[in-house]
DNA sequence: GACGTCATGTAATCGGTTACATGATTAA
DNA sequence: TTAATCATGTAACCGATTACATGACGTC
């Protein structure tokens, strides 16, 4: 069975603890977002795939009417997490906007390098303020990964704000 | 008329002067693919719409029998490729599976993350190399824009490279 | 003559986002 | 009682990749 982006997340969190597809959405927009983000349209569906293929299993746990799937990672489901682990295989694609406009912006004028450059290092000091919110909870946390996966989003996006802040002093400069 | 991604790089590419489809898929490839690529299977479609929107314009300049149309961007293109350029919002995406790895890398053992690290970090070295191939092209250009992007790409991996090292270091050591 | 590059294109498929719909529970 | 949260789901749409197809040109 292949494992599609969404099925590898979900595969991941389950084998954490168990839960529900509300919780895997919760939590990966509290952490793996950053880096990696799913969204309802693609958890349920994923869920009911990755049941069929056995390496999830649900059980009904409704809390009074309102009705609640919890589902738990088979040996199967941690096989296959464990291999695709081991692949050496990382894909790795950036989809930054504001490096793509600062590509271009020198055919226009130094108006627009300025401003895009503002506008990029504050969405990366927004962003710093997002991770600084959860890095308490991601502290928290004893195995390796998330502090650790946390701490190098720190350090990503002081660098990009900061590399901005550089660019703009050069550009005043000349 | 609204601009999608690939026309985007589109739309800039030929801001900075005249050129195929096949031209733009190969100055991409060499430059804007490390944060923003495009496929044949975009371009040419995208090439025509942007054409029966204004913001381009093709001629035929075949060079014998082969075909071959040159796109070249119009006052209206200009227009729109500063209004984008103007816009303050950024989308920033990142998809790192080497971070989802790492991320639950700790569920399974130390082996595996110590394997993650490694793949990670020769990623980020492979494709230093690739940006350190293409710096001297990027550094020929007068104006801003590639070289100081190519400059981001090189500090960014590297860090990621470093990044990894130190984790190696520190799993070590444990 | 074969291979690499120039050059243009399309069809199938996939994965993902957005928006919408439904309904229960809990806290203000 | 009303809003926020918990919880599950689907349909429409979009954008992108992959693979394929075609054919001319240059050069070894």
């Amino acid at each position: 069975m292949k494992l599609s982006s969404t099925g590898r997340v979900i595969l991941g969190m389950l084998a954490v603890e168990p839960m529900s597809g509300y919780d895997i959405k919760a939590l990966t927009d509290l952490s793996t977002r950053f880096f990696w983000a799913a969204s309802y349209g693609q958890i349920y569906p994923e869920l009911k795939k990755l049941a069929e293929g056995g390496l999830i299993e649900g059980t009904e746990r409704p809390q009074g009417e309102r009705r609640r799937t919890v589902y738990a990672i088979t040996p199967a489901g941690r096989k296959e997490l464990a291999a695709w682990l081991g692949e050496p295989e990382l894909t790795h694609e950036l989809r930054d906007e504001g490096l793509l406009k600062l590509f271009f912006a020198g055919v226009l004028g130094k108006g627009e390098i300025a401003a895009v450059l503002e506008d990029k290092r504050d969405a990366h000091l927004a962003t710093l303020a997002q991770l600084r919110e959860i890095e308490p909870m991601a502290a928290s946390v004893e195995r390796f990964g998330p502090h650790e996966v946390l701490g190098y989003g720190l350090a990503l996006h002081e660098f990009a704000a900061e590399w901005c802040e550089r660019q703009l002093n050069r550009l005043k400069e000349s």
